[in-house]
DNA sequence: CGATGCCCCTGAGAGC
DNA sequence: TGCTCTCAGGGGCATC
């Protein structure tokens, strides 16, 4: 499921229930997730106040007032559904469903939460990639999962000059090279594709052979396809949900990822064509994208 | 360094 | 209805 988009997503819809409020109880349901849960998981995180909630790559962070900060990430099929404890709730445009009976008591609910905003927030994810768990916060930077991860490509810093850095004499298609989170941390399949399509730029063009003036529109379409998605609550195809359990809505803008076969949206009269690339799925219009 | 393929796991949808 | 097959947004790892 989720790339930048799909994980911002739901950290804003989480953002009302869980910034400056306090985890008053944590349950974990079963532990055989990608990555095991922390040793007493639950008694780090009961009780904390959770100080700021933001989100680096395809991560979810829940700094605590511990030191620690509680870090998600929704693999596949992960989802995070808030349920508001009493009635339905909206709070600015976020409305909370009641929650219903049961809620946090599914096959795959692997952890809930209870805040004190009032609110439940369940941890669901059927196929199990996704992880939970706990990092020092001053040494976030440092841990293993962060490491290595390239920049926020809706940062400042993510421009043309960095761009022709990290492409340079890549060997790599770009459609690789953009998927690569030590390059570029957030993007995945579906957007690299949106963005190379409306880029005009061909998947299988290797990294470091994009011309210069192509560049600046790669630049601007990445920037572009994720700033919309996000602002359209992600992309729903299977699993994403938003934080109130709404579907997301940007599938309806793709131009070219899943139509395989379908006329370009360009109008170029061309056919949507699928390849695979890295065991993964590209989507391209052979006429526009070169 | 880079490319490829496999693996983790479950479920949806297609085809028969 | 039900079986079997293919595929899925991520990412880590082994291998060549």
């Amino acid at each position: 499921m989720p790339e930048l988009p799909e994980v911002e997503t739901v950290r804003l819809g989480l953002q009302p229930v869980l910034e400056g409020y306090v985890l008053t109880d944590v349950v974990t349901r079963r532990g055989d997730l990608r990555v095991p849960f922390p040793l007493d998981f639950a008694g780090r995180t009961k009780g904390r106040k959770v100080t700021l909630l933001r989100r680096r790559a395809k991560y979810i962070l829940a700094d605590l007032d511990s030191g620690e900060s509680l870090v998600i990430h929704l693999g596949m099929s992960g989802r995070m559904s808030v349920y508001s404890s009493g009635k339905q709730r909206r709070i600015g445009s976020y409305v909370y469903d009641k929650a219903p009976e049961g809620a946090g008591n599914g096959k795959h609910d692997h952890v809930v939460f209870e805040t004190d905003a009032p609110a439940r927030i369940v941890f669901n994810d059927h196929r199990r990639f996704g992880l939970m768990t706990l990092v020092d916060t001053e040494r976030l930077e440092e841990d293993k999962l962060f490491k290595d991860l390239g920049i926020e490509p809706l940062s400042p810093g993510f421009n043309t000059a960095y761009l022709a850095k990290a492409l340079d004499g890549k060997k790599t298609p770009i459609k690789s090279a953009l998927l690569d989170q030590r390059l570029i941390a957030g993007l995945g399949n579906i957007y690299v594709c949106e963005a190379l399509f409306r880029a005009g730029i061909s998947p299988k063009r290797l990294a470091g052979a994009i011309k210069k003036e192509k560049l600046p529109p790669l630049l601007a379409a990445i920037k572009k396809v994720l700033k919309d998605a996000i602002a359209a609550g992600g992309s729903t195809l299977r699993d994403h949900a938003q934080a109130t359990g709404d579907p997301g809505n940007f599938q309806h803008h793709f131009l070219v990822y899943g139509r395989e076969g379908k006329p370009c949206k360009l109008g170029c009269k061309g056919t949507v064509k699928r390849i695979v690339q890295a065991g993964r799925s590209t989507f391209y219009c052979p006429k526009c994208q070169s």
